[in-house]
DNA sequence: CTAAAAAATTCCATTATCCGGAACACAATT
DNA sequence: AATTGTGTTCCGGATAATGGAATTTTTTAG
């Protein structure tokens, strides 16, 4: 399987971000100049099932020949590119170091942390943080009930928006403007034989998820894993996110999954309340 | 029209990587065309201790106002940037989202990983993977002891080399012209009582540890922390790494660190064959 | 081992793109 | 209202990116 190929494209970040009000309706700019181009090589390069060479990454690329070769070596002389012996190309190291700093310094995790691990810790439970970029939700922070497994597998993973606990609550919170705009980019994909496949199935989804405020996922992305979420945000909406309390079908019952509503829609509230209180416009 | 002298500057990853070779000594080249200011602004906000405004990038930058606003605004389109509501910018999510990719896919670090979980189980401490980076050394893997604390506290994190146990020892791989080069450009800061301060202290401990096969840490970067560390690289020193077991000083006595020499050279040893055979020229 | 094909890299005249000084908004401060 | 500091926009000009084609290197085939 292989991921739709189809990137949001545009940045969102916390700030302007999360709704993008007075854009052009264009979807379809593909690199603002000069960066974008680049960064287009790095999304190709990102998304590959396997390393690449120079033609594989020309033909993925709508620049010519001598162009994207300049391109590529400017990004492997920046470090966010390396060219193997093998003359494969991997992304580069840089991008490590620059997400280390943008992980640890950023305000919003902060802030949202010591409530992720209470909630850990009341539920015995692995806790996800998740922020949304355009349709997918962009994980952010993660306790784990056994720590077995490896940290870094999920952060920064990038899954689609429509069929995760985090990213559902999170679109819960957006303005139906946004939220429309946002579901006529998606693309909806199978993943098991209860993912929502329809932007019609979502928006029923939503609806009730306002309602109750928080989100289940039965399933939807991964069989086995079922999880509880509640929809985090700041009044403007400039920030709009989510947390969740994941676990195992057989752990994550009906039942438990009910049991862990309360303290997930708490811990979300708490997290808006800080957020608003201290990324105000005005500090 | 002569071979080589191809890629420039700076851009050390896997593979050419390591040995710059026919390098001007330049020591502060700010910005390979248009993407080197842009990454060039990346680093200004990585470093700063607090999040910045324009007008202190500005500062920081040799950009004009015009230009830099434009680059900065490019940035942010991109998603590598965030301009939040309080007028102040953040490493931008998607950063983080090429770093997860970075991780997972490296060829190096997947090849390294059994070796370091089998040095965990048998010292039982905590075990670095790094690579040098200029004169830095960049974690690229972790497996920890107690694992209270979170893993991407240290992962992508970039220490000089010069005080490191894996920066010592990786340093001890290099030919010795390329060495020279580096320490050339190295700045001297004592971080504790036995940090080292000057190229000649540097110079004697590093043949030492070439003679030896083994680095110490004693206490050099972070009072309390004391580790033993040994070199990897390849044939052509594309790759230069090290790898370390790491404990906090009452435990990682002198005595400690006679005994973990051996699994650490043993370890390193292995992943140098085994990149060797894995990441040569040919596949 | 040699020949042929494919891939990777370099070249260079053209022009699109980026540059950057200066003017313009917009606050906050007095 | 006047002032200062900060952020954003403009636009002619110069630089740096472009991209087609030639060259070199690597790979495959004979």
């Amino acid at each position: 399987m292989f991921g739709s190929a189809a990137f949001g494209k545009r940045g969102f970040g916390l700030g302007e971000a999360a709704l993008s009000s007075t854009e052009k309706p264009d979807l379809h700019d593909a690199g603002t100049g000069t960066l974008g181009k680049a960064v287009a090589i790095l999304d190709i390069v990102a998304a590959a099932p396997h390393p690449l060479r120079f033609t594989e990454i020309l033909n993925l690329s709508d620049q010519p020949r001598g162009t994207l070769h300049r391109n590529i070596s400017n990004l492997v002389q920046e470090g966010l590119l390396t060219l193997k012996r093998d003359h494969t190309y991997e992304l580069g190291l840089r991008l490590l170091v620059f997400a280390s700093r943008a992980w640890s310094a950023n305000e919003f995790r902060v802030i949202a942390e010591p409530h992720l691990r209470r909630l850990h810790e009341v539920t015995g439970e692995t806790v996800h943080l998740g922020i949304l970029r355009g349709t997918e939700v962009v994980y952010l922070d993660k306790f784990e009930s056994r720590q077995t497994v490896r940290m870094y597998s999920q952060i920064g993973n990038a899954s689609p928006a429509y069929c995760t606990g985090v990213g559902k609550a999170a679109l819960s919170a957006l303005p139906q403007d946004e939220l429309d705009r946002r579901i006529g980019l998606m693309d909806f994909h199978r993943f098991t034989d209860t993912t929502i496949t329809s932007a019609e199935m979502l928006k029923l989804e939503l609806s009730r998820i306002r309602q109750e405020g928080r989100a289940f996922d039965r399933e939807e992305h991964e069989a086995g894993i079922r999880c509880v979420a509640a929809p985090i945000f700041n009044p403007d909406r400039s920030i709009v996110a989510g947390i969740s309390v994941t676990g195992p079908a057989f752990r994550a019952t009906d039942a438990a999954l009910e049991d862990w509503t309360r303290p997930v829609r708490e811990a979300a509230a708490a997290i808006s309340r800080d957020v608003g209180a201290r990324l105000a416009p005005r500090s």
